[in-house]
RNA sequence: GGGGACGUAGUUCAGUUGGUUAGAACGCUGCCCUGUCACGGCAGAGGUCGCGGGUUCGAGUCCCGUCGUCCCCGCCA
């Protein structure tokens, strides 16, 4: 028989009781998160977001409270009154922050049972994450997974707070909205009063943002929900959130000092001091020190080695003189085992004609002066692993290697990207040995929180990525594509050769990037229409399909648009890095299996003809 | 669309060369216990070895298919 709540009103949280409270008469309401029954004598943890507290029910003080707690199995609710009693000295728990008071209950009232869980809040370690998504609720009563909330949450507020006091207004645009096919699959909603007509799901706010720069709105921005029909992974979901805000009048630096002053603010609310500014680096140095354009500065970056070699070594070792060679050091890892090599060598993308040494000591033998300069200019210690890097001269592969001047070609690309993603895979399996990846775990403590902000420089890396090429080249189709999104400007020099080398042409694009993840991506954009539509044609788009998809848009910005600009950045990323989770679904509530599944609500499901019939749609499947 | 890992009790996992009745820990149930905090002690319950088919005298174990979860490539302007 369950008890009433009755008129009880809850006097503190489990979490906030200490040494000075004692004496004090108390309500307190929570879940039992663990009981230990001695007989006459039974101790039960009392749970709530706020922490734990020993509620302890003494036959002799209360028999029909002590019966109550007889039947009380963990996770029912219950409700403890009774007085804060400070605890002997040889029974007072350390571990705890509550652990110096206990509550010697008078009453207790089991407002609910429930049933076994199938997995326990209070256990360190959950595995199966099948169960703890079809069990979300529980899932989510973990202290882990509440503080994962409560940092999502502050970084949120800290967000809104901080680009209001610059004179951002939020405003919502909506989720209905028309296709625009661009890049990702749309989400598509069907229209009941059109028949055959969708609307789609925004998969960014862009244009609308857009067009709040021409309504003179200034300074805008959305912590908005956006929406991708992709495959996912660890670190994207199909739905996902973003700090997305666009400008007026910005220069780039003016944006990235918003967002410095932002992150910073949000770093700060959960007790963390991010230095700013950020460092910059252009995308062809990020590919020639990393071969990635989203850089980990917590480890070493690539060393050119190529001046290690003399001709004839290079010719010995069937290595393209005309590539990069680059060597790839993480430290601490040491030298590889023989197996240890085999097992790498899958980590190793062979496709595009690249090649690695990882035996130094061969190297060594047949070529010990490079192999001495290799280690002198990759400035590696006796106890790095350090791996080369070069162009294969065996592999004859279909890529481009014409070169415009200043930029990199597509051979020289895929040799640093292949070091550089190499670099990552190696760096992400051997994190225990170089330990460089260990300092963002547990960053984010109660400790941290209340005892003052903590350094965050080694932890946290974040780098601005700029000056990315405005086109790139589909080998596929022989069409230049905008390497990201069309509405992004040329940089003004390179407006001139739109169209008689587009390969030269720099977009006024930059990335935010944060220990080796792209954290959001923003632009100065097009504000002459003129622009625009040379871009599109660039783009191989004739100004007939330009109408019909952005024709709106193509309208817009002939009534006076201003320059303007901005920037989007993800926020579950955000408090992923900050909680130090390796997967988007420990910091979204809700999130969707690796198929885009919902187990706990289980969604998608098909609808009723009925309802099929309303929309005017006629399933091809099932 | 492709590659890889995994799937055994509620949970985490073990299960040898294919061989008797599939084990452990935690959890769960009952009893005992007045200072535990991962309480302890005794007793007990709990299994379609993901599912389907095949090979075999015999399959958790081998083969084929299928489903599910995770990771990666493609994709994500």
């Amino acid at each position: 028989m369950l008890d009433l709540l009755g008129t009880l009103t809850r006097t503190h949280t489990c979490g906030e009781l200490r040494a000075a409270d004692a004496g004090k008469s108390v309500v307190l309401l929570g879940w039992v998160n663990r009981r230990r029954d001695h007989g006459n004598l039974i101790f039960l943890d009392l749970r709530d977001r706020y922490g734990i507290t020993q509620i302890v029910l003494d036959k002799e003080v209360g028999e029909a409270a002590h019966a109550k707690a007889e039947h009380s199995r963990p996770e029912y609710v219950v409700a403890a009154v009774g007085k804060v009693r400070l605890r002997d000295k040889d029974v007072i728990n350390p571990k705890m922050p509550t652990g110096e008071v206990e509550i010697v209950a008078s009453e207790l009232r089991i407002l609910n049972d429930a049933k076994v869980p199938p997995f326990s809040p209070s256990e360190e370690a959950i595995g199966n994450e099948e169960v703890r998504l079809k069990y979300r609720y529980i899932d989510l009563r973990r202290p882990e997974m509440q503080r994962n909330f409560e940092v999502r949450h502050k970084v949120a507020l800290a967000v809104r707070e901080y680009l209001s006091g610059e004179g951002f207004f939020e405003i919502e645009t909506p989720f209905m909205t028309r296709s625009t096919p661009e890049g990702a699959r749309d989400y598509l909603v069907p229209s009941r009063v059109h028949p055959g007509e969708f609307y789609a799901l925004p998969q960014s706010p862009q244009l609308f943002k857009q067009i709040l720069m021409i309504s003179g709105m200034d300074r805008y921005f959305q912590i908005a929900r956006c929406f991708r029909d992709e495959d996912l992974r660890a670190d994207r979901q199909p739905e996902f959130t973003q700090i997305d805000l666009e400008m007026t009048f910005p220069q780039q630096e003016t944006i990235f000092g918003v967002v410095e002053g932002f992150m910073a603010a949000a770093f700060k609310a959960v007790g963390i001091d991010l230095p700013v500014p950020f460092p910059k680096i252009s995308y062809d140095e990020a590919m020639r020190n990393y071969g990635i354009d989203k850089p980990d500065l917590r480890l070493p970056g690539l060393a050119d080695v190529k001046a290690a070699f003399t001709a004839e070594n290079l010719a010995a070792l069937v290595i393209d003189p005309n590539l990069p060679v680059v060597a790839l050091r993480i430290p601490k890892v040491g030298e590889l085992s023989r197996k240890e090599r085999d097992d790498n060598k899958p980590l190793f993308d062979q496709r595009k004609g690249a090649k690695y040494i990882d035996d130094l000591k061969r190297l060594e033998k047949g070529f010990p002066e490079a192999a001495a300069k290799v280690r002198e200019l990759a400035g590696a210690e006796a106890d790095d692993l350090l791996i080369i890097v070069a162009g294969d001269a065996a592999t004859h592969i279909q890529a481009s290697d014409t070169k415009t001047p200043g930029r990199l070609s597509e051979r020289e690309i895929a040799v640093y990207s292949a070091a550089g993603n190499f670099r990552v895979e190696l760096a992400r399996k051997y994190a225990e040995r170089h330990g460089a990846f260990a300092v963002t775990d547990g960053v984010v403590t109660d400790e941290g929180r209340n005892t003052g902000i903590v350094d965050g420089s080694k932890a946290f890396r974040p780098i601005w990525v700029t000056d990315f090429p405005m086109f790139e080249h589909d080998p596929e189709t022989g069409k230049w594509m905008p390497a990201h999104h069309p509405f992004t400007s040329p940089h003004e020099e390179d407006m001139d050769r739109l169209v008689s080398d587009p390969a030269s042409v720099r977009a006024r694009y930059y990335d935010l990037a944060m220990n080796g993840l792209e954290l959001g991506s923003g632009s100065i954009r097009i504000h002459q229409q003129q622009v625009q539509q040379e871009i599109f044609r660039a783009l191989g788009m004739s100004d007939e399909e330009a109408k019909a998809r952005f024709g709106f848009f193509l309208e817009a910005l002939q009534y006076g648009t201003p320059p303007h600009g901005g920037i989007a950045l993800g926020l579950d990323r955000l408090v992923m890095i900050l909680a130090g989770a390796n997967s988007l679904r420990e910091v979204i509530a809700f999130p969707k299996t690796a198929k885009a599944i919902d187990l706990m609500v289980d969604a998608p499901t098909p609808v009723s003809e009925q309802q099929l019939r309303e929309l005017h749609i006629k399933p091809t499947k099932g």
